[in-house]
RNA sequence: CGCGGGGUGGAGCAGUUGGUAGCUCGUCGGGCUCAUAACCCGGAGGCCGCAGGUUCAAGUCCUGUCCCCGCAA
């Protein structure tokens, strides 16, 4: 088939492979804008655009999309079939989403119709889902409100939000691999989503990341973990910035006040909550890299029954 | 040239007004012990990121360079 790929971010790069092992021909790969981002400002291309290069794919980067009529009258010229998307970053207007015969189909990381939107992964850790997966979808005007192809899950278990993301990838484009011939075929039965059961993942901001001791320590371990590997938790010591990374839950009942630091040891600092203790594994401090309790306690002094936040 | 912190024995940190390096842990050997992640004794291990400069003398001052990280986007 005649396809064009549009994704963004890591996690679209897998799809893009195998759209082109399996022999399809992608005459354009549309990706974000290259923006100045980093440490030292440098520009770098999108990794789906990297990947693109490599292949040798032209690739657009338009800045608008909506009533963007040079970008419309190209992708049209090319006559695509299909249209694949995975995490591009922009709404597709409607005259695209029905220019290709076999139509636009979305790889979205998640169960629809759980966490429509930006972040599905995270939200799924953060809002102690059992599981999570991939769907394949059609795609309509709405943010992803379209009829299902077919889905793939996977057990959450203890992941975090980068080793989720990861599986994710990997597990969505191959459902597209599995299925590429059967939607050249139409062969692939759409279901409706029931919208009453929809919930949306907003997208994630590095506040999102700041720690309320107050929760439940079970709810902030959670966040620790769909934060990881960004933003990452974190709180403050001594007015410095302290960044958890890895954090297990105590049932241990105490009446300190949320945020408080009940002990500090090998095994990791001990910090009160809302309900339950938290026992932080792995912290980092600016200027430095995360790094185990164990060692940043050697080099660090820890003064117990101190407040973080 | 966006702002800022940092690169010191395997790990995490100290290192004062420049005078050839110290702590905690680990590691190796020995001892105590029913036993131990405990305790005691002893040992190994560092061209102090790299290059140059100032100096009688630099981890410690100056210049350049590479790498890591926090913030901001």
């Amino acid at each position: 088939m005649k396809v064009i790929y549009m994704g963004t971010p890591d996690f679209a790069v897998k799809a893009l492979e195998v759209l082109v092992e399996e022999g399809h021909e992608v005459g354009y790969v549309v990706s974000q804008p290259d923006a100045a981002k980093d440490r030292g400002k440098k520009v770098k291309p999108t990794p789906v655009k990297a990947k693109a290069l490599e292949y040798g794919i032209e690739v657009l980067a338009p800045q608008k999309i909506r009533g963007n009529e040079e970008f419309f009258e190209t992708i049209k010229a090319y006559k695509p079939d299909l249209i694949v998307v995975a995490a591009y970053g922009k709404i597709l207007p409607k005259e695209i989403l029905e220019l290709p015969p076999k139509g636009c189909i979305n790889i979205h990381a998640s169960i629809l119709p759980r966490h429509r939107g930006a972040a599905p992964i995270q939200r799924a850790i953060i809002e102690g889902d059992e599981e999570t997966g991939v769907t394949l979808m059609l795609m309509e005007e709405g943010l992803d409100t379209g009829d299902m192809l077919a889905t793939s899950r996977i057990k959450i278990n203890k992941k975090t939000g980068g080793e989720l993301h990861d599986e994710l990838s990997v597990i969505g484009a191959e459902l597209l691999r599995e299925n590429l011939e059967k939607i050249e075929m139409g062969q692939l039965i759409p279901i409706k989503q029931d919208d009453s059961q929809a919930t949306y993942a907003q997208m994630i901001f590095k506040k999102d990341a700041m720690l309320d001791f107050s929760k439940s320590a079970v709810e902030i371990e959670r966040a620790i973990r769909g934060f990881n590997p960004w933003p990452v938790c974190y709180t403050s010591y001594n007015g410095n910035m302290l960044k958890i990374w890895e954090a297990d839950v105590a049932d241990t009942n105490n009446e300190k006040v949320p945020g408080t630091i009940l002990s500090a040891s090998k095994d990791g600092i001990e910090i009160a909550t809302g309900k339950g203790s938290l026992i932080a594994k792995k912290v980092q401090v600016a200027g430095k890299k995360p790094m185990k309790v164990e060692d940043f306690l050697r080099g660090n002094n820890i003064e117990i029954l101190s407040v973080l936040g």
